[in-house]
DNA sequence: GTTTAAAATTTTAAACTTGAAATAAATAAA
DNA sequence: TTTATTTATTTCAAGTTTAAAATTTTAAAC
């Protein structure tokens, strides 16, 4: 009944916890590092980038609530940081023909040119901090992630 | 000059770029599960776990500098999740007989045994979200994760 | 048409997070 | 000693995040 011996070695839940814990390492490793560069050489942050990342691959605007679907966070985080892009000049929100209700954010010019430059830089960081995978390491390392993606949602 | 035949498919860097997104996605999607279910189950958080976690593993206390670097995270973030631990029964702080400066975060028996059951469903939550990983898969991806560490800290 | 339900967003409360500043105590230097 | 530096921690300001409540508007039922 219990897959093969795995009694023998080390309980498969165990395997799952230990490799959860590296991957979670893993990851706030990387994003701390993109965290502080945003920081130190733009003067911005990783939610402000993914949400002009969003935008900016919608150059007709997001709804809110389709920009906290994509985002996956919740309405309330979405709302906030428009707000504080719209104060910096790089976003702003213009109201749906049909619907009162809804609002569509956009990047403004001065948005799109400062992603531009942000995208760029976030590609070089990450070729960098990733220098240790070849294009076969990552082959690899990107199909099991997926493989951890159970029936629910797709993207 | 530049390795082999990348410019004939993609650029590595476009490659590691979107390892990344997945990376990051994967992660927030088992993260954001955990906390769904410390939170109806169990009516606590990650971070909270996080610290209780670290804490079971020194039934003799860490300073709170100790545990912020263990945990990779502020003093000042530790510093306020050691307080709701506290007022919730969970830990404590002793003194450091040498040291007035320092302090000892501890659990309290209410808190050994409280992590002991969080401990237990956390292993089996995370078995069920990695059951799309056999054993061999969890060994590359451990050891592909353990490539994108520079030479920096280890672990 | 009025009422009810659903949808889109914002607001709110609580917690988390960081980096920097402030405190306090120990150590080193003079 | 007295002074200066380092170490340990907390406090603070700002931003992020969530879930839930509140608002506003649309759509549906009757």
């Amino acid at each position: 009944m219990t897959p093969q011996r795995e009694t023998l070695t080390e309980p498969m839940s165990k395997t799952r916890l230990r490799l959860w814990l590296k991957l979670l390492k893993t990851s706030s490793r990387i994003e701390g590092e993109l965290r502080r560069r945003f920081r130190d050489k733009f003067a911005t942050t990783l939610p402000r980038f993914d949400v002009m990342a969003a935008l900016s691959r919608f150059p007709d605007g997001l709804k809110m609530s389709e920009l906290s679907d994509l985002l996956r966070v919740s309405n309330g985080n979405v709302t906030g940081i428009v707000d504080r892009l719209t104060n910096d000049g790089h976003a702003l929100r213009v109201a749906v023909p049909g619907d009162r209700r809804a609002q569509l954010a956009r990047l403004t010019a001065a948005g799109q040119a400062a992603f531009a430059e942000l995208a760029q830089a976030h590609e070089a960081w990450l070729d960098e901090l990733l220098q240790g995978l070849d294009a076969a390491d990552a082959a690899v390392l990107h199909s099991l992630l997926g493989k951890t993606e159970g029936e629910t949602d797709a993207q």
